[in-house]
DNA sequence: GACATCACGGTAATCGTTTACATCCCCGGC
DNA sequence: GCCGGGGATGTAAACGATTACCGTGATGTC
């Protein structure tokens, strides 16, 4: 069928040991011998058999990586920075999704260990029940935890200091001027809601009452528009800074604002976090905390590149600074008296 | 390190060969047998790997997918929902992203095919410049062209009716009242602008001089936005629907129109195409065309599905036809008199 | 009762590499 | 002139499954 490294070993008239060893590394190998298997490999146009390599070799040269949903954009665009880093490593990527459902979440998995991936990345998709799974693959290839991470925190983790983007946020809303404050996010149902909702209680020193209105419901556009309608129903106590634990739901806040004529961010201001694609063309363009979804893709890469190498390597836990993004749905400057 | 096939054989009393007839479906074995072999699996916790497997059986189980990017959200969700569907057939996904380069393209799917994948899904990121790639891809594995077609179209090509699409768009404006349409979409450059392209020509029966305004640029907001400028030039003649290529284009030309004080949609009509996440969330919510992604996804993979079982199945074009999804950017009724 | 048929199970070849180990050769040091 | 060392090669054994092929015993047919 397909031509194998014994024929290209032929045509340069050495052995297959020597046809390997020359085209991969070329160590150990004359110049003169390798030169020829090049040249011979290059005539028959030799593609060497990647599974048999594998099986040999002990090492498929892929990562695998589950996430909740690629749809979600945020999703998407880290597994295109993580398959980018991969791929400028020689590294294929294997994509499954557990679609919220630590079962599915378990089974790709375990398919992608029983391919032999050298690697595994995951969002878990619950911060316990994808717990035995996780530390089950953990035990058997270098694992890193991205984005998300379980409950008490076993393992590897690359994540963003959401406690530091709230933070920048709410600094941010101080600093131009807003005096009371609202915080408008998920109920702690996985880690990246509950450092959220941390990170504003931590900054509530920076401006009095502020923890007196957090509500809380899911990441979505709808709790977005019934958290301000909440908030509208006493016109005269809003806010005047609106924190929104993603930008969903900001998007949300925003839009039901708009329709009750509230004007933004004159009367309010609102941040959003995460920095999805829309929230540059929302109506105003929204302030938000941006995830540093490259870094964070460049750092998992990273992180088990060191754990492949170095033979037992310690886990690492990684938070990554995010930036705050300033636009329209906030001011720069405190308002003229 | 990991148990093998032979230690279940032991622990079961029987051959490896018999083990592995057991393991994989069963049939020429003794049922006493069969649950012994798995049981002594089961109590060893057998991982059977799936490399050595591919090795002999020459069947690695997954498939490659090659598209331009992931972060766009129609491409998302394109392969979320090839993922889906492979993943229901026992089948893992091999994702690699062309970034619009045709160079990295080609080496995308060499590695692919070095890994053995048994079929291909690609999106083609250039009409021309990307067939080399392809039709060499095609001679070695079933694969099939997903949503873009090469130029001249060779092999399977499954993707959507544009020209449907538009025209269900067209009939709906006409329907709806317009009396005067224009386009604004993208320079052929790819195989989806052409297709529109010609739905929109196509379609000019239904609307006289419709084909008299056509602006063409490419599918981004920044051209929406000045496409309507361009249309707003001579307020008096401005079309009362306008037909947009895509989302995008859609949304820059709502806002552009919201900055103006055009009323959308008594004054003018306007219509996408993809229907992308934010098309609901746009100020009005914009009518469009939907994709039947999913319906695209399923029917790449069985059109693979036939090409890999059925020996020499001819090459199939599936175009699928699209939804129109009326939303607030366009009159259901004509407007009262 | 002899013989063809059949279901089942074992032996061993095979998939296409990598790599451990042995060999050989060349060179320098003594 | 001999020996030790090291680099380049070749030989052949892995890697862990699947599967071609053959033997065996049971069954059915005449």
């Amino acid at each position: 069928m397909s031509v194998t490294i014994k024929e290209v070993a032929e045509r340069a008239g050495v052995s297959v040991a020597t046809a390997s060893r020359a085209l991969s590394g070329g160590r150990g190998v004359r110049p003169a011998n390798r030169e020829r298997v090049l040249r011979a490999a290059k005539e028959l146009d030799y593609e060497p058999n990647a599974v048999a390599a594998a099986l040999r070799s002990r090492t498929t040269n892929s990562v695998g990586i589950v996430v909740p949903r690629i749809s979600n954009p945020f999703f998407a665009t880290l597994v295109e920075a993580v398959e980018r880093e991969a791929a400028r490593g020689g590294q294929g990527l294997l994509l499954s999704t557990s679609q919220y459902d630590p079962e599915v979440e378990a089974g790709q998995l375990r398919s992608l260990l029983d391919r032999r991936v050298d690697a595994l990345i995951a969002v878990p998709c619950h911060s316990e029940r994808s717990r035995a799974a996780i530390e089950a693959a953990g035990q058997r290839v270098p694992t890193v935890q991205l984005d998300l991470c379980l409950d008490g925190g076993g393992g590897s983790w690359v994540g963003v200091d959401s406690e530091a983007g709230i933070l920048a946020a709410v600094e941010h809303l101080v600093g131009a001027g807003a005096r009371t404050l609202a915080y408008v996010g998920s109920e702690p149902t996985d880690s990246s809601a509950q450092a959220r909702l941390d990170g504003y209680r931590g900054a509530a020193p920076l401006c009095p009452g502020a923890t007196e209105r957090v509500l809380l419901g899911d990441f979505s556009l709808e709790w977005g528009h019934r958290a301000a309608r909440r908030l509208l129903e006493n016109r005269r106590e809003m806010p005047e800074g609106i924190v929104c634990g993603n930008d969903t739901i900001a998007l949300g806040v925003l839009r039901e604002l708009a329709r009750n004529g509230v004007d933004v961010p004159r009367r309010v201001m609102v941040t959003g976090f995460d920095d999805i694609p829309f929230a540059e063309l929302a109506e105003p363009p929204l302030t938000t905390v941006r995830q540093p979804l490259e870094q964070l893709a460049a750092e998992a890469v990273r992180t088990l590149a060191a754990r492949l190498g170095g033979g037992e390597e310690p886990h690492r836990r990684v938070a990554i600074a995010p930036e705050l993004v300033v636009r329209a749905s906030t001011r720069a400057a405190p308002p003229p008296r």
